[in-house]
Formats: structure tokens, C-alpha cells, sequence
DNA sequence: CTGTTAGCGCTTTCAT
DNA sequence: ATGAAAGCGCTAACAG
């Protein structure tokens, strides 16, 4: 329990040379000659010598560290691209870190990040402008995730599919298949960065001229337990809705347990579809028909970004292609 | 894009006073008269001031940071207990990052970490015991979660459930329904931290004096596709096993899968049951009987104990209680 | 109650 | 090819 951690001083001093040859060596940023390098390696490993990345950080204005905001990472879809997104800055040797954040924490928030991070992405999040402009004024980029771009903020750039024309897919496919009359599960505060998939299936619907009535749009909290509660006495509602889309797949499978519970049967009765594709839409009962969220490519399109503003090249907003995955719930 | 964070130098040059004057309000640490701690506090909002976490972690050696290693943020048990711990370190103000962690990783971890983390947590992960010394030797605390303690290093705390006991209830609840022939699905790996799972499956068999023939032990990667393709031909096979339990989730639910595909009924032909009760579980067909693991219990005590031992008080392992959630698979 | 100052461990310019 | 030294932003002893 020696506590002590050798320093660059230490190194130099076994090697015989001074503190800046240790760095030369360490970083390849001068010339050294063949046999002092050697020592200054020796002392190194006899040492056990590690940089400090703090020291290092502070004197470089850069601490190879990002941040991820994320809602819920109980939910899989935000599990999942916070995993890919972690995956690609780790091959360029950044090292993330993540907090669950809720609106009324954004205070704190500037101050937990400050000297800590050299980027945030927000997965499913937003910012007030003004914390934006703090970022801005400070050169940290942010890149945005699962949610649309901020208006009159050039600052931030965002990643995510084009809504409309996913759910215009899955809207066809069910018309194909005889429905008429589709509901809409969202999320239940109007502030919440999903509300944008409800509009986005708002226009999808009346692009296709099908009616949305407002009492086919039920809301939830995005879990399964509130939405399956939510849900629970609709679907035996006489004259319902015959299919329902949930904004995203927790929700979804929510709904097709409630229809277990009610025995309804799916798709017979009630045609079900998920936005995302996460795991556990493959294993319901019957499984699940989603738009297939590319959280791959996603997570890797989000750190190339990242990179191209951390040094300053300019990046535009990208919109990825989704699939629809065809499963046995409608 | 100003690039510009104000230095705690400029806000005592615009309040009057000397920077120390700066840090004793900002911490609290001195005697300020009340007029002046005003002007500090006015300086510091007109700038937009905010304490440079680098240059302080620097100074106080102490970087309130501390990293999980985990294995696969995929599977929803990982990430369950990644969230419980970062919600605990978030009350204490600690900011957590994750890595997804390898074996081969290993060497570069000490660089990647040095000087960034007070603590690690290790979630389902094993290291090195010379990796263990060495961060021992700085006074860094090591606390495994979901794995024993490493032997002869009193270094590491673990947090972890009585395996041995928790399956013997599992196995009598199998026993009450005639099941005499279990098998078991474990981690191919050897190595693999969930081996231990086994090897407490085999213990409580015994004490329950069942036996356990060699190829009843089922082996696939922890994901719950190989579950399935590893079990798929098996359980059709005439006078096979009974019952079987999945060393977690996503693999029972794979084995559930499988019997789906092969049109066997659960439970009547097959029971089926897993180890930790991840929400995917319960949505199964059926949904699966589980040892509930408790994530929430587990994340608050990972946290306290770490506290302990960064405070250099001695922590102890601890070992906790789970429960069985009986559903319909069995 | 407030200011001066010495470092924390590192990088890098400028000499040599 | 190597070294001396300044300084990144902060804390805390010490002196007044």
C-alpha cells in the first residue's frame, strides 16, 4: 500500500538525464540517442513509471475523455449505442464516461464537465441553449443522438434516422395487410426528446391520408410496466384501433404483454410494431416487426464526427437509412 | 467558438482580490468577510467561471473518477448494474466511465487509467494479480462485483451472491416438481468469470445428491444466439435431461428460443430457468423462472464499500441474499 | 481576513 | 542530442 506512484522526475534521475529526455522518449518527440533512450526505458520498467493523465491533461488542454448523456441505460436501445459509441473511441484512445441526466441537473452539469472532458455526446438528450453556447465558447463539440438537431445552434451536430420516412414504411405495410386505423404509443412528456418521433408519425400518416385521432395517441413513460398499464383496457376496447406503433421497443413489447394478459390475440386481433430492435423484440410472444434502428453505424458515424470537431473540420448533420424487420406481430 | 474558459486568476483580478481569496469561497476552506465573498461570487458568475477538474485533480491527487470494467454492455445484466452503480457515484459526486474490457487489454490499462481513476470496479472481470499490485501500490481500491475474490489478494473486495446456496433452492424447487435429471448451460470459457457459476452448480447438486453427468453441461459464449444454436439439437434428443438452468439470462432465454423453434413445450417437455432475472426474461414464452440477482442492492453496497476503502477503511466482502421469482417455465 | 508562494506532473521552447 | 525553465489551473501552508 506504498501509495506512491514513481514520477517522471524519478525516471530521470535513475536514467541519468534530465526530465525532458524522458519526455521525448515517451512521447517520440526529439531525437534521442539510441543508447539513452534505452535507459530512460530501463528506469521505466524497473519503476513501473505510468504517465499521469491528469498532469498530462492540464498541461495540454486535452484530457482524452467524452461524455455521453444518456436517459435510462436500462433501456437496451441506449445500452446498445452507448456500447458501439464506447467500442470506437476506445480505438482512438478515448475514454468515456456517462451520466444518466435528467433536466434539473443541467446546472450542475457545467461544472461536473469542466477540465473533464474534451466532447459530449447526448444520446436521447437536450440541452438548454445556453448550457450549448457554455460548450461552444469552451470549443467542446457536442453531437447529438437520437434527437434533431437544435435550431439556431450550428454547435451541436446530430445523427438520427429520417422519422417520417421510416414510419411511412412501416405505415404501408401495414395498409398492405388491410389496417386503417393505427395508433400511436409515445412518450408521455411533451419535452421529452422522443415527442419528435410523434410528430414525425403525425406527418407520416397524413402523407399516406390516413386519419391519426387524437384518442388513438396513448402515453407513456417509455417502460414496459407504464406502457403495458396504459394500454391495458384498449385494446379490448369494442371499435378500437387495429394496429398500434410504440416509439420505441420497450413500450412495444409493453403493449403485446398487455395483450397476453387481455387475450388478444396479436396479430389476429391487434397488429404491433417496435421503432428500434432491440433483443428482447425478437423473444416476445410473437415477436416483434420494428423499424431496425443502425445503432452501428450509428456509434461509429457519432465518433467519426466527434473527431472531425474536436479538430475543428466542419461536420454536417447526418441522417442514416433504417430497415424494417419483419416478424410475426402483424 | 471563443475557446476561452476563464482562469480562476482573471476572476480574482476582476473581484480585487488574490486568487486564494478565490478558492477559499469556492471551497469553503477560510474566513471570507461577507462583502468580499460578494464580489468573488459576481466575478464568477460574470465570467462564467468554472473550476478546472484537471488542474484541481492534479493538485489534490484525487480525481473523483472512478472506471468499471465491464464485459459486454449488451447484456442487460451488465448494463442493470452499471446503471445501479453510477446512480449510487453520482450521490457521492463521482463521475464513472466504463470500458469494455478483454483479457488481451490488459497491459494497456495501467497507462489508460494511471492518474484518471480513484477506484475500479470490476463487473464480471478478473485481472492479473501483478495488475493488482500495481494498483495496490498506488491506493487504488479494486471492487469485484459478480466474481470471488481473488485468492491470497486482500487487495480486491467482491460483492457477489452464495451461488451454491442459491442454486440448491433453485434445484429443490425442481426436485418439488420431479425433476431429477438437470443440465446445466455455462460460459465455454474456462477462464471466463461466470465459470465460478458452474462450479457452484455442480457443488449444489451434489448436496442435493443429484447427479450431474459430464454431457449435461451445455457451453456456449453468454449471448443468447449461441444458447440457442448450442442447445437447439439437444432438446429433441430421447431421454434427455428435464430441466436445465441457463448460468444467465439471455442464455436461458435461448435455450426458451430453441425449444420455440423445435416445437417442445416449456414446461411440460422442458422446464427452463435462469440466473439473474434481466426484464427480457420476463417477456419469454413462457417467461422464465430466475434467481433474482440483486442489482439494485448490489450497486449501492459496490459503492459503499468502495468509499470505505478510499477512505482506507477496511471493507470486508460481502456476500448477499437473492430470491427466486417463480414464473411460468418450470 | 487576505495575499504570497511553492508545488502537483507534465510539455515544450529555447539554449547549449 | 540534452537540459533549464516556464507555466497549465489549482490548493494550502505560511505570513502578515
Amino acid at each position: 500500500m506504498g501509495e506512491h506512484m514513481a514520477t517522471r522526475k524519478e525516471v530521470a534521475d535513475r536514467a541519468g538525464v534530465s526530465i525532458a529526455v524522458v519526455s521525448y522518449v515517451l512521447n517520440d518527440s526529439n531525437y534521442v540517442k539510441e543508447e539513452t533512450r534505452r535507459k530512460v526505458l530501463q528506469a521505466i520498467e524497473e519503476l513501473g513509471y505510468e504517465t499521469n493523465m491528469a498532469a498530462r491533461a492540464l498541461k495540454m488542454r486535452k484530457t482524452e475523455q467524452l461524455a455521453v448523456l444518456i436517459n435510462h441505460l436500462g433501456n437496451p436501445h441506449e445500452a446498445g449505442l452507448l456500447l458501439r459509441i464506447e467500442e470506437h473511441a476506445a480505438k482512438h484512445n478515448y475514454v468515456l464516461f456517462f451520466q444518466t441526466f435528467h433536466k434539473e441537473q443541467e446546472s450542475r452539469l457545467k461544472a461536473l464537465l469542466h477540465g473533464r472532458v474534451d466532447g459530449i455526446f447526448l444520446l436521447g438528450q437536450s440541452l438548454q441553449e445556453e448550457t450549448l453556447r457554455h460548450f461552444a465558447k469552451l470549443g467542446i463539440p457536442v453531437v447529438s443522438i437520437t434527437t434533431p438537431a437544435v435550431p439556431r445552434c450550428d454547435h451541436v451536430t446530430s445523427i438520427d434516422l429520417d422519422w417520417t420516412a421510416e414510419y411511412r414504411k412501416l405505415i404501408r405495410l401495414l395498409k398492405a395487410k388491410g389496417h386503417e386505423r393505427i395508433a400511436y404509443m409515445a412518450i408521455g412528456d411533451p419535452e421529452h426528446p422522443l415527442s419528435h418521433r410523434l410528430k414525425a408519425f403525425r406527418q407520416a400518416m397524413e402523407q399516406e391520408r390516413l386519419p391519426l385521432a387524437e384518442p388513438d395517441i396513448f402515453y407513456a413513460d417509455g417502460g414496459l410496466q407504464t406502457a403495458h398499464e396504459a394500454i391495458r383496457t384498449k385494446v379490448t376496447a369494442p371499435g378500437r384501433f387495429t394496429a398500434i406503433v410504440g416509439a420505441n421497443d420497450l413500450m412495444a413489447a409493453g403493449i403485446v404483454a398487455a395483450c397476453r394478459a387481455s387475450g388478444v390475440r396479436i396479430p389476429q386481433e391487434l397488429a404491433v410494431a417496435g421503432s428500434e430492435d432491440i433483443l428482447m423484440s425478437s423473444q416476445t410472444a410473437p415477436p416483434l416487426t420494428v423499424i431496425h434502428y443502425p445503432r452501428e453505424k450509428v456509434g461509429e458515424i457519432a465518433m467519426e464526427v466527434m473527431l472531425d470537431k474536436m479538430r475543428k473540420r466542419p461536420a454536417s448533420d447526418r441522417i442514416l437509412q433504417a430497415e424494417i424487420v419483419e416478424r410475426a406481430s402483424l
